[in-house]
DNA sequence: TGACATTTGTCCGTATGTATA
DNA sequence: CTATACATACGGACAAATGTC
């Protein structure tokens, strides 16, 4: 792994732990490139990664600031894999089949005649309670050996593991009404509100590997913009 | 103005005029180098900012590569006044006055008995349909001589004119359903569904400067995530 | 399969500019 | 005014990935 990513590590391990007050100040560069024997140049590559993920700010002439812990605990929109990284994910799996492509999917995978998707349902739970509904179409011709088995990780990390570069995800979020099936499967009143993600997961080249509506239990989802 | 950010907006300028097919590949750091008189390092600072902003990928040992324009178009979630940048963006101001602070208010704002608020509703219009309306607190002893006809400019610009530096927006999306004056000034129908972005503009050392309450006329809003 | 040139990625040392305290 | 600390810029070197022959 590259010096400036470790460094960069070592220094948000040191910040979640609390060594730092927010607001507080960081030792300057000089002082960094002597604690990690490292050079300028890569002690501010490093910073550049922690001002990016929110951890710090600075100001010429002045110095490196840590910021409070609600700038880097955000959710930003990232999957939901990543949204919860840090605490007990599980699924359940409704259902799990290979399909026709509607008329809109067929145009929007590009397929053939004749070309099927896998489709598939689940819940998604944190420590047992269900935060979101997913249903999700993938082509088969893209992931050969792709079964259930599969649906209870991360499915983005089956991607990237079978030598696929996901290059972007196109996110159209909206407001819905929860009613029937999917209302009880997130343990919801008839008619509540609440949000849809759609996910379009592409590949380099514009291939699309993943079209997913992610149906919330939480009507809110938060983002942070860092000036 | 920085070499590499000057470098940098005049590759941007180059891409959006379209001189670069969508994935085809932008010269070489070696190239630009000598094309713009400046060392690699330098180069490479503009093309990390390029990156950011979703105009290019790079591959190490292949070279770099210019995106399709949905990459560097699309609606991050960033101010209104900053989505709508390129166009015709007027407010409509239904209300302006000064009030005191509800007791949630009050909280979030830090205020002493007896410090009031600005309070203003504004429709913001893109060539003359609606797509927002805002309502808006700000504390008073912050800005002075703050008034009326400085809502139908951009009032984060407003605040950043007068000294303060914003550090950060945090932001809540949540679904509701519009209705009565809500879903006439936006002109909708009553009980359609829609988003709400409520935003919390905060200046440095946790300053609350702005609570506002974004209501959307489209259900509708798309992000990207970049790998 | 292996050798090779090309290109990006990482890292270092150094110098100068500029805002802050 | 001065010292400090971040911001910008240059040049050189090697590593790692890619494409080609």
């Amino acid at each position: 792994m590259a010096k400036y990513i470790e460094i960069a590590q070592q220094l948000i391990t040191m910040i979640e732990a609390g060594e730092y007050r927010p607001w507080g100040v960081l030792e300057g560069e000089l002082y960094l490139t002597r604690l990690f024997s490292a050079s300028r140049v890569t002690i501010r590559k490093a910073l550049v990664l922690l001002k990016d993920k929110g951890y710090i700010h600075s100001r010429q002439g002045s110095g490196y600031y840590v910021n409070p812990p609600e700038f880097y605990k955000e959710q930003h929109l990232a999957t939901l894999s990543d949204r919860y990284a840090h605490v007990n994910l599980s699924s359940t799996v409704l259902e799990f089949d290979t399909v026709d492509p509607t008329d809109e999917l067929k145009v929007q995978f590009r397929l053939f005649d004749g070309q099927q998707l896998y489709h598939y349902r689940r819940i998604r739970l944190v420590d047992d309670v269900p935060v979101a509904l997913e249903e999700t179409w993938m082509p088969i011709h893209l992931f050969q050996n792709f079964c259930e088995a599969d649906l209870y990780g991360s499915v983005m990390k089956y991607i990237e593991d079978h030598h696929y570069m996901i290059s972007h995800d196109f996110k159209k979020i909206q407001a819905v009404q929860l009613h029937g099936e999917t209302a009880r499967h997130l343990r919801k009143e008839e008619h509540s509100l609440s949000l849809q993600i759609i996910h379009k997961v592409y590949l380099l080249k514009s291939v699309l590997a993943q079209y997913t509506i992610e149906t919330l239990s939480d009507n809110q989802l938060n983002a942070l913009s860092i000036r």
